[in-house]
RNA sequence: GGGCCGUUAGCUCAGUUGGCAGAGCACCGGACUUUUAAUCCGGGUGUCACAGGUUCGAUCCCUGUACGGCCCA
């Protein structure tokens, strides 16, 4: 039967409902839920097949199939965690009740219901009811039974229906819940406090990322929507809170992969006085919280397991390049020569690229997709971190790590820069890259640098990917699959 | 941005070398007091994603578009 037709049976029947019973599903206010499923589920579980319970049990939830056999009928129903079945009888329920029930009651719909707890002849745990009540109607069929709802396209879209009818994407957000708490229970710990800083910015700094711009009808300005917390949360050690984080949205305005959704979360933490050495031991413990919160440190990702137990393996980019393509820049002389071995290893060269540009790329290229188990990743060229303290026995380089687990970045931390001659200079290298093309280098922030100028301390400084940590953590292959609402293409 | 794949009933999917569109579940009517993928009897509910083209005839072949997925950059 076409969707429009079950739509309209079932808005008939509602309005028949109403009509020669009086009854209107939707004015229902409340049910007093004393007991969930699980609650029955658990306590119950003692009873021997025709045994009940003497507890009359008042509980609530959707009815996801109903089984019926004349006088007597079984309908399994669900909250949020759990499902039972309910047993419906004639002379449990009395005939007024019973007759209600086949007529106007339909999978999908809420029901309340009071009743003793049951073992039936067939060994299942049930509920026998001897009253309920109809707390709201469903005026669409609920996909089927046995394959749930496969189709990406609706359940990305209308996220609601795969949460009806996949019981384990629920559990999905739960873990990712329990994840984000974890997260705050040790930043809370370690006494850094929660901040909320603009999403809405006149300069998307921190990161190099193209952002959405939008427009402010009052002020008649651009705003853009951040690309990272990085600058803002910076200020605030300028202004001496200490300790502090937040997790919030970003929005960068890229392609939708597998890996990558326009808006993400991210956690950013900066701590004064503490080194990127402080903030490696504490993503360690982030991310042990984290999948201690869901259960357990070895986990089985898309068929690969993935240990994570500190300490995580420590690698420098130097030597992690040097190990899986052979390019060793201690001995590379020139630039030339550096674009030379990237040319002959298949990159695509512009031209213009350092030797330390070179090794990012070739890292990129020929390493990450290695780095399977959690491994801190040390020592980025200063070329390309343009936020972080320079390395003091090796300028080039900074006191920067990226964590990186299943070939995937997870996080990106370092040794915050503080001195204001320097990061006015890195952010003027950014704006050359930028008129040479680069729609992705940082945007020059004059108010950053007079921050700085009143004094940041040194500061260890951290930013998590929440989505792909999540990921891994519930052995989901899609971002979309941790996301409960994915950017989508609107229809038509 | 490029390549490949997909789009058929509410859901999961078949199918047609181009000739009236199929199944299971769901749904509607009936029977049934212990089912749990209930069973039995009856009912097919569709713009075969959309727009063109080829053809006597297109859901099928061709072109384009939309949306989704995968891979690559």
């Amino acid at each position: 039967m076409p969707e429009d037709e079950i739509l309209k049976q079932r808005t008939d029947k509602l309005k028949r409902l109403r009509e020669e019973e009086g009854y209107d599903p939707f004015k229902v206010e409340k049910w007093d839920r004393k007991h969930t499923l699980g609650y029955v589920k658990e306590k119950y579980e003692y009873l021997k097949p025709d045994e009940m319970g003497e507890e009359d049990i008042e509980t609530a939830g959707r009815i996801m199939t109903i089984r019926k056999h004349g006088k007597a009928s079984f309908l399994d129903l669900a909250d949020e965690y759990d499902t039972i079945q309910l047993c419906f009888q004639v002379n449990a329920m009395g005939e007024d009740q019973y007759s209600f029930f086949k007529k106007w009651v339909d999978t999908g719909d809420f029901i309340g219901i009071v009743g003793k707890p049951i073992r039936t002849r067939r060994g299942e745990l049930s509920i026998l009811v001897k009253e309920f009540k109809l707390l709201s109607k469903a005026l669409r069929p609920l996909p089927e039974k046995w394959h749930g709802l496969k189709d990406t396209e609706i359940r990305y879209r209308q996220r609601y229906v795969d949460l009806i009818a996949n019981p384990d994407i629920r559990d999905t957000f739960r873990k990712r819940a329990k994840i984000i708490r974890a997260i705050r229970d040790v930043l809370e710990k370690h006494g850094t406090i929660e901040v909320e800083t603009p999403i809405l910015s006149p300069i998307a700094g921190g990161a190099n990322a193209r952002p959405f711009i939008t427009y402010h009808n009052a002020l008649g300005i651009n705003l853009y929507l951040r690309i990272a917390t990085e600058l803002y949360l910076k200020r605030l050690i300028v202004g001496m809170l200490g300790r502090v984080y937040e997790i919030g949205k970003n929005f960068r305005n890229e392609g939708i992969d597998i890996m990558h959704n326009p808006e993400f979360t991210a956690l950013e933490v900066y701590w004064a006085y503490a080194d990127y050495e402080d903030i490696m031991n504490l993503t360690e413990e982030l991310v042990v919280a984290a999948a201690d919160a869901v259960g357990q440190r070895k986990i089985n990702y898309q068929g690969t397991e993935l240990i994570l137990e500190p300490p995580f393996r420590r690698a420098s980019m130097k030597d992690l390049v040097k190990e899986y393509c052979g390019y060793d820049l201690s001995s590379i002389e020139s630039d030339e020569e550096a674009r030379a071995f990237a040319k002959k290893k298949g990159l695509e060269i512009k031209g213009n690229e350092s030797r330390f540009v070179i090794l990012a790329e070739l890292f990129e290229t020929f390493v990450e997709d290695k780095l399977i188990q959690p491994t801190f990743v040390i020592g980025h060229p200063t070329e390309i971190s343009p936020l972080a303290k320079r390395n003091p026995e090796n300028p080039d380089f900074t006191n920067r790590f990226e964590l990186y687990i299943y070939g995937n970045e997870v996080a990106n931390a370092f040794s915050e820069l503080n001195d204001p001659l320097d990061q006015r200079e890195r952010f003027m290298d950014q704006a050359r890259k930028k008129e040479e093309g680069d729609e992705e280098a940082h945007v020059f922030d004059e108010d950053f640098i007079t921050a700085l100028e009143y004094g940041l301390p040194p500061t260890g400084g951290l930013g998590v990917g929440i989505d792909r940590l999540t990921m891994f953590l519930t052995n989901s292959r899609s971002i979309r699959d941790v996301i409960l609402f994915p950017t989508m293409r609107p229809k038509q």
